[in-house]
DNA sequence: ATGGTTTTTACTGCGTC
DNA sequence: GACGCGGTAAAAACCAT
């Protein structure tokens, strides 16, 4: 990740100082007058006839602006320059630092100790209400996220926790208020045992999948989080309610589930893989009106993934034979 | 960075309604 | 002929080293 790109769009208007004073001697092609180099509007004029040579070809913005439409979309995920360092983005209002009236004459001594005391609560104030706006923004947002995938109100607190500590930790600057939002509800749901995939969180998340992940993995790695392997269950369940079947399925899902997790063949794959393989499978075993394609839908796993699975689920059913031993598996052994 | 594992994508053939 | 299902190869994503 090298800055080359930023600036190397057109060396036609110039960058140096020898550059601009060749530049300035250069010739306008209308009326033959001297141009100059404007660096605060990016243009090249001719000093004569005013002639505009080139234009905007240099984009004098802070490059932080320019990464990526998402970034321009929220102006929070620029990290330090502007949440940290200008966390008020320059409106407020400060005590200034000369020892003058409004008409500019100088305090008395005792005056002049009474600023400086107002000036030290005044920045105590305006970097405490940053720091606490910022935190509810986030907390605003872990909520709207929350709502919308249906999660319950702890792990919203254990999320608002895990911000927390990444706030106070310093894990923010560089990164936006909203990743680390998104992040912290990830690492809640699947620490509270509801997990969501990351697809799902990901899909009512302002930011887009790969930083998510990114500042997922960043997050739980610097607060040193422990986050267990998801349990498929817990997709199984949520599954099952979407889809209008029989208690025996489900009751048949949850069987295959345990037992190939006793079986060993479980470690390795995803969990939700397997929670979708169960569930195809037991609505094949009691002839329920599934297809693959309906629960690779609601799953978001591939028909060839629960194709795999769910072999693997009812091989290792076999092989443990929990399977009452009647009941004809006609054409799924196969 | 690399290699091994898992998942996905894309394409195929087969049987059925 | 469309649909559900199955298999395969290659690409992509993921993870630990």
């Amino acid at each position: 990740m090298t800055s080359t790109t930023i600036h190397q769009r057109d060396r036609t208007v110039p960058n140096t100082e020898q550059e601009r004073e060749s530049a300035e001697r250069d010739a306008c092609p209308e009326c033959g007058g001297r141009l100059v180099g404007d660096d605060e509007h990016a243009e090249t004029t001719c000093a004569e006839c005013g002639l505009v040579v080139e234009a905007d070809a240099i984009d004098h913005g802070p490059e932080w602006r320019t990464f990526d439409a998402a970034e321009r979309d929220s102006k929070s995920r620029v990290g330090a320059p502007t949440t940290k360092m200008m966390h008020d983005k320059g409106l407020s209002s400060s005590i200034g630092w000369q020892d003058r009236d409004a008409y500019g004459n100088s305090l008395g001594s005792r005056q002049r100790e009474k600023m400086q005391r107002l000036r030290t609560w005044d920045e105590r104030f305006r970097t405490r209400n940053s720091k606490e706006r910022n935190l509810k923004q986030a907390l605003g947002e872990i909520d709207r996220m929350a709502s919308a995938l249906g999660l319950p109100k702890n792990v919203r607190e254990t999320a608002s926790v895990i911000y927390r500590r990444a706030l106070k930790e310093d894990l923010l600057p560089g990164r936006s208020i909203e990743g680390v939002a998104t992040a912290s509800l990830y690492a809640a749901a699947r620490q509270t045992g509801v997990p969501r995939s990351l697809d799902e969180v990901a899909s009512v998340s302002r930011i887009d999948g790969m930083e998510f992940k990114r500042t997922y993995r960043y997050i739980v790695r610097e607060l040193g989080l422990e986050v267990k392997p998801a349990d498929p269950v817990q997709y199984l369940n949520r599954f099952e309610s979407e889809v209008d079947l029989g208690a025996e399925t489900k009751r048949r899902a949850h069987e295959l589930l345990s037992t190939a997790q006793k079986a060993g063949v479980t470690s390795g794959k995803s969990p939700i893989g397997l929670a979708a393989a169960a569930l195809y499978a037991a609505a094949l075993l009691e002839d329920e009106d599934l297809t693959q394609d309906a629960v690779s839908e609601i799953s978001g796993v591939s028909t060839v993934t629960i194709r795999n699975r769910y072999h693997d689920l009812l091989a290792a059913a076999d092989e443990t034979q929990a399977l009452p031993s009647n009941v004809s598996i006609d054409g799924a052994t196969a």
